[in-house]
DNA sequence: TCTGACATACCTGTTTTCAGGTATCGCCAG
DNA sequence: CTGGCGATACCTGAAAACAGGTATGTCAGA
């Protein structure tokens, strides 16, 4: 927190200045070694930590106050989305860029909104990519025309409620309606009309669809 | 085809022989790059190509006739799986090694059934990687532990029948059991028991349920 | 202060799905 | 050539899900 904005690289990322310092938080390992060997062939970056769960990228992001952090969404354990949260409560400036695969326009919307500084897909070129860090760290928000798309589309569709998405988490572990209200405590007829609202904010008529779509949109995620 | 068994590096893969040439089949290119460079670290080790779908696939296979491909099962348009198929139909003995995230059993049976050397899940060290490349390159087939594992796990359990595929596949859709019957040319009572068949495969009690075990499992695939 | 969004609950239907059983036909392996 | 599996079809009954409506309390923002 306290330090973290030690006036380094301020003006050319060409001169000889310290590097940028990143935290590369990514599950998979040879997905990993690979961004790390990638950032590395530049010389003013540096990949100084590297962590695989979000609870991992909270202590590093601590121990390493790094100038950026690569993010994965997907990690075992603690979600990508909290670990970025987590971070952002404590160190407001961090600066983290989120790298995935979710295509989905609520994925997208929910980092940003969580803090994260711009949305990055892994199909994006490595140029890309590395241009992303440099434009970070320099303090702005660099965002791709696909994303920026993505998330016009999200503006103007209707978003599920908290309550409507615990709903729709538990029809997607197979649970009943009745065990829903159950696990939820209220009645079966409430869950009901969650779900019928679900439905009709999504574009579906059954519960399997919507489970599919809400899938596809980053609403929920596989398992 | 015909000259695909050069004697090259049939001794020590540390000596200053040819390299192994690699087609490395991955359509995100951050990652596709970063592979690439890991590769490229190994002096025994050059990707002569590189394709982002499986039809690209299909295409560099035979421009380059690669000693090793190795292939993505998540790709656009022809999935990773057909492209093994259609490769190895043409070239029986194709040495291709299925690197990929997905971690379900059936996706695992499905990608040596279809003639893959092995299996590497992306979490591999890259270490392991290279380790793997060179054994197949050498005519062995190494499996790690977690994938034979999962191959015992997948002997034990009952396997969904191609139509049952169709079915669960339509389901997860969103088509409800007429319009299945429908678009398969069956009644809809058939519909239902292939159905009750899959839950009692899948072992669940509804469809909602069953859609996301074959979506671990490996049956089905997202999108 | 009032409006709107959210979460809650109940009512009445209709449609769909699930569970159990039986039976035929074709095909392939033992 | 026979036994088992897969795919097909039909029947009955119970359970669950879906569709539409109305209504209440809360709480935040205009």
């Amino acid at each position: 927190m306290w330090v973290d904005r030690q006036p380094r690289n301020t003006a050319d990322p060409m001169t000889t200045s310290e590097p940028i310092r990143i935290l590369c938080v990514e599950d998979h390992r040879i997905v990993r070694e690979g961004i790390r060997l990638l950032l590395e062939r530049e010389p003013d970056l540096a990949v100084v930590a590297v962590a695989e769960t979000g609870e991992q990228a909270v202590s590093e992001y601590r121990a390493h106050h790094p100038d950026v952090t690569l993010m994965d969404l997907q990690l075992p354990g603690m979600s990508g989305l909290e670990a970025i949260r987590t971070i952002r409560k404590d160190h407001p400036d961090a600066r983290i860029v989120v790298l995935t695969m979710y295509q989905g326009d609520e994925a997208i919307f929910r980092a940003l909104e969580a803090g994260a500084a711009t949305y990055l897909l892994k199909d994006s070129l490595a140029d890309e990519l590395i241009d992303v860090v440099r434009g970070v760290h320099a303090g702005e928000r660099p965002m791709l025309p696909a994303i920026e798309a993505k998330l016009s589309e999200h503006s103007k569709r209707p978003r599920l409620t908290p309550r409507e998405v615990e709903v729709i988490k538990l029809v997607s572990e197979g649970f009943r309606n009745r065990e829903i209200a159950a696990m939820l405590g209220i009645s079966e007829e409430t869950a009901q009309v969650h779900l019928r609202n679900i439905f009709q904010k999504l574009g579906t008529r059954d519960r399997t669809a919507a489970v599919q779509v809400a899938l596809r949109r980053g609403i929920l995620h596989i398992s």
